[in-house]
Order: C-alpha cells, then structure tokens, then sequence
DNA sequence: CAGGATCCTAGTCGATACTG
DNA sequence: CAGTATCGACTAGGATCCTG
C-alpha cells in the first residue's frame, strides 16, 4: 500500500485529466452545442418565441421527454426564457435570450464548414472505405 | 390494417425527421466536433505531427480504445493522415491534413465563445437552480 | 510500440401512462 | 395544453487481455 499501482495511477490520472476537462469553458460548451436537439431549438426560436407545442411540431424527431428536457437545460445556461401565462389552458412561450442569440452565428459557422467542406469529407470516407492507401 | 395508429405515424414521422437529420451536414459535422476526444486530439496535432504514445501522454484522458477509434475515424474523414513507418518496434505518426487545419478557427471560435460568455451561463445558472424566478 | 478483440457497466434516449 | 414520472432498450465508453 506504500505505491500505487500502475493501473492505479493511470486511473488516477485520468480522473484528473477529465475532471479538468469537465471544467474547461470550451467543453462544457461543446457539451451543450453537440447535443441535438439543442442546436434545433435554437434555430426554431430564431424566428420569434414559440409555444411548446408549436416547438414540437417544428421539431417532429424530438420527444416530449427529450423537447422539456432540452428547454429546462437552455432555459437554466440563459439561453432562453420561459413564460407562463395562467389561462385555461395554461400557455407557456419559450423565447431565445440576447446570450442565446450570440450563440448563433456559431452555429452559422458550423453549418458553413459543414457545407463547404462535407464533400471532401465524403470523398475521404469513400477513398478510406475502398481501403484506398495511395 | 387501413389506416396507421397515431402512435404509429408520430413513430413515422420521428424516423424520417432523423433519417433527414442523419443526413443534415451540419450535424454530420456536429457530431464528430462533440466527440469529447475529436478537439482534443485535433488541438494536440495542430502544432505537428505526434506518435500515438505522444498522443496518448498529451490526452491521459483518453482510453487506448477511444484513442485509436478517434484516430480511425479522423483520418477516415480525411482530417488527418496515418504514417507507419515499419521499422521495429513500428512507428507510427499522426498528422493533421490541411482539411483538418480548416476545423481549427471553428474550434477556437467555440472556445472564444465559451471563454466570453461562461460567465454569464454560470450566473444563470446558480440563478435558475436558487429558484430565481425573478 | 501500436493496436485488435472482448466483456461489462453506466448513462442516454424513447415509449408509455398519468397530472394540473 | 404542457408537462412529470417511470421503465426498458440501446450503446457509447472504459477496463482488461492479447498480438505483430
């Protein structure tokens, strides 16, 4: 018990590495952006607020699970707001915030490289695929 | 057997909503860039070539598995380019393809993001979990 | 040194049913 | 209308052992 043992250490450092991760800005960013629904709630909320079932409508893949889910998340970061209005029915609208909106143009970005560049992308699975080395 | 059960059709509707998105780029490219190991390893080659220990020592976090399946699938979307040079014990170097290098500046403009403005998302954050409603 | 193959666990996602 | 709660299926990811 004087040492640890290799695995240990190894495991050890991994720990630390990913607890370090898990604080960096860019990651817990990342986090957030790669999810999917995330990136669709956003964009369907550019437009103007939206009501949640006009939001479920706009995003047909999303369950209702995973559509309340994603909007508690933005709607704790700041992303977006959530307004209840007590009628019978209750109503509730989900708009994007000012911190919500500077989040576009990176998604803007993204699509553009996405679009100018997915089809090298193709060609380079197409080549790996064929098992094409030179 | 005429018509579809309403859980059916919303199935339906959920599959070719995902199969359109599967095919969306910008998520094609959203999904590879969310891979926590994706930046790591792209940042890590940026200022040049690495062998796989290198790799593996730059990135502790990482398991040899999800090392050697993020370096497959990299250089399989042709954003970098694997050398084994077979002397022995074999070598083999990593490095990143100008394809690749094109992903940096969305990468730092990600991190510049989150730099800037999570602080803004932390405060919302600790708001949101206060029970802050106003 | 660089990785392939295997087993296993923990978290994610979706379907379903129920509530104010 | 706008959710909440619960359960089961799936799978990404990690540990471990083994090879050229």
């Amino acid at each position: 018990m004087a040492t640890l043992s290799a695995a240990q250490l190894r495991e050890h450092q991994r720990d630390e590495y990913n607890a370090f991760l898990a604080q960096c800005p860019g990651h817990q960013l990342l986090a957030t952006l790669s999810d999917k629904w995330v990136t669709l709630v956003l964009a369907a909320l550019a437009d103007g607020p939206l009501r949640y079932s006009d939001l479920s409508r706009t995003i047909p893949g999303a369950s209702q699970k995973m559509l309340t889910q994603t909007l508690r998340k933005l709607e704790r970061d700041g992303l977006l707001t959530r307004t209840v209005t007590p009628s019978v029915p209750v109503r509730v609208d989900y708009e994007i915030t000012a911190l919500g909106r500077t989040l576009l143009p990176i998604q803007q970005a993204i699509k553009n490289w996405a679009e100018t560049h997915i089809e090298q992308v193709h060609r380079a699975r197409a080549a790996y695929d064929r098992g094409d080395a030179g």
